[in-house]
DNA sequence: ATAATACACGAACATGTGTCCTATGTCAAG
DNA sequence: CTTGACATAGGACACATGTTCGTGTATTAT
């Protein structure tokens, strides 16, 4: 069995497929022999091969010694169950509109200051109004709220000056997520990706022609909110 | 510390708002020692002591001997977070919102077949809805439709796998819009940049690896419409 | 052909984790 | 005061679980 060096291989996805389905059904992650009885495999060792790989590639993320810690951060279905599951989304009851309060604007390249006292104020007329069948059903509206993206430092992400975003509140984050964090000594807001390491937390953005900012004290930085949903507008030509 | 045959008593409270915010952040449900901490509590009996209360109360429930495995059934959130939640419900605006039909998947990367007798029928149930404060203000709402994105021949115009995208129906295009095009011989439909050229018309995807479609003949070819918005879903590790 | 790499198995290991037993303290009711 | 239900602590125990190492075998590159 030749494998590529890019994209997923059989096992790959049957592991991610699994992975997807017992989440989603179970509310939690499958252990390592689970995950290798799916595939008939025996040895743990293999399983924790292939798990690193599609950590490697974004498919997944877990937290090191913890058991059922797995994340599926691309969720990967048959075609089949894939249809089945976009019907659920749209047929969900189409009924709520929300509201989501937008606040300003977040610099996704240099960062810029929101000033932290936006957070308390809304104002109804400023808000981002999206159907609630869009959302996942799981996210609680009131942790939600908008920015209009400036920069193009997450261009590599497909999220480009102009976009608006919507975020949920939050004050953690997992490895990988993409979030909004405040800079406490800069007083600036932005968006990048957000991995903790050892001693540091490094700041992500997904082009390449920008360095990721690396934090040593913890206290410098807060979370603001993760990333959610992306919304782009396309200009057309015609009136 | 009093004691209560019903409802719930301060531990109980402390541990579920515990879980539902960890469950949250993390992903995973934390373990009986985790639980503990959170509460200064050392004995990990005294937590299966009321982790058995809250299941028997249906506020969680719990996979016998499978770790981590709790999972948070009525979500329990500290009085500051309801507050808000209860104010923004209050705040929304419900008065304008349209319900685009939406008619299936799109394949950006290799085209698959959409019948042509979907674009005439239009489910009301399976529609996408948007707040029209999201829209141009130009845009007639009864000539929108939506479409799931497949596959990733459009993502350097960041327009990823799993998108949706907004079009509005069109029988002409300019150069450089993106459309979504019927191709009549192969019966498939499938999105792309538009560019007219003297004799032909090319189909430009916005992914390198993918090769332009060109077209001599312009009757093989139908424009459906042209994308005015983009909507993605970002998917986050917590439950 | 040979080396390097990717894939695979199994077992050993440390420790994470749920379960359960015993002991002690508290307080209201009998 | 005694009793008993409840609350709390500590810890032993079994086993679930992630990690790592040694070994072997294909497949690919040189």
């Amino acid at each position: 069995m030749a494998r590529r060096s890019e994209g997923l291989s059989d096992r790959h996805k049957k592991i991610l497929t699994f992975l997807t389905q017992f989440t989603e059904n179970n509310g939690y992650s499958p252990s390592i022999r689970e995950i290798g009885d799916s595939i008939s495999v025996k040895s743990t060792s293999l399983v924790d091969y292939y798990l690193n790989q599609l950590e490697e590639m974004k498919f997944i993320s877990r937290e090191g010694r913890v058991s059922r810690s797995i994340r599926v951060l691309k969720p990967y279905l048959p075609a089949s169950a894939k249809v089945s599951n976009a019907l659920r989304q749209v047929g969900r009851t189409i009924d709520d509109l929300i509201a989501i309060p937008r606040l300003g604007v977040i610099q996704a390249g240099q960062p810029i200051p929101i000033p932290a006292s936006d957070l308390a104020y809304f104002d109804s007329e400023s808000g981002v109004e999206i159907a609630r069948s869009l959302l996942p059903s799981r996210e609680k509206v009131s942790d939600l709220f908008a920015l209009e993206v400036q920069g193009d430092s997450m261009i590599d992400a497909s999220i480009n000056d102009g976009d608006i975003v919507i975020l949920r509140q939050a004050q953690e984050a997992a490895n990988g997520e993409m979030v909004a964090v405040w800079l406490v000594d800069r007083d600036e807001t932005t968006l990048k990706y957000f991995y903790r390491e050892k001693d540091t937390i490094r700041l992500q953005p997904a082009n390449p022609q920008y360095a990721p900012i690396m934090i040593d004290n913890p206290k410098a930085l807060r979370i603001m909110g993760k990333v959610v949903m992306v919304i782009r507008q396309v200009p057309t030509v015609a009136g």
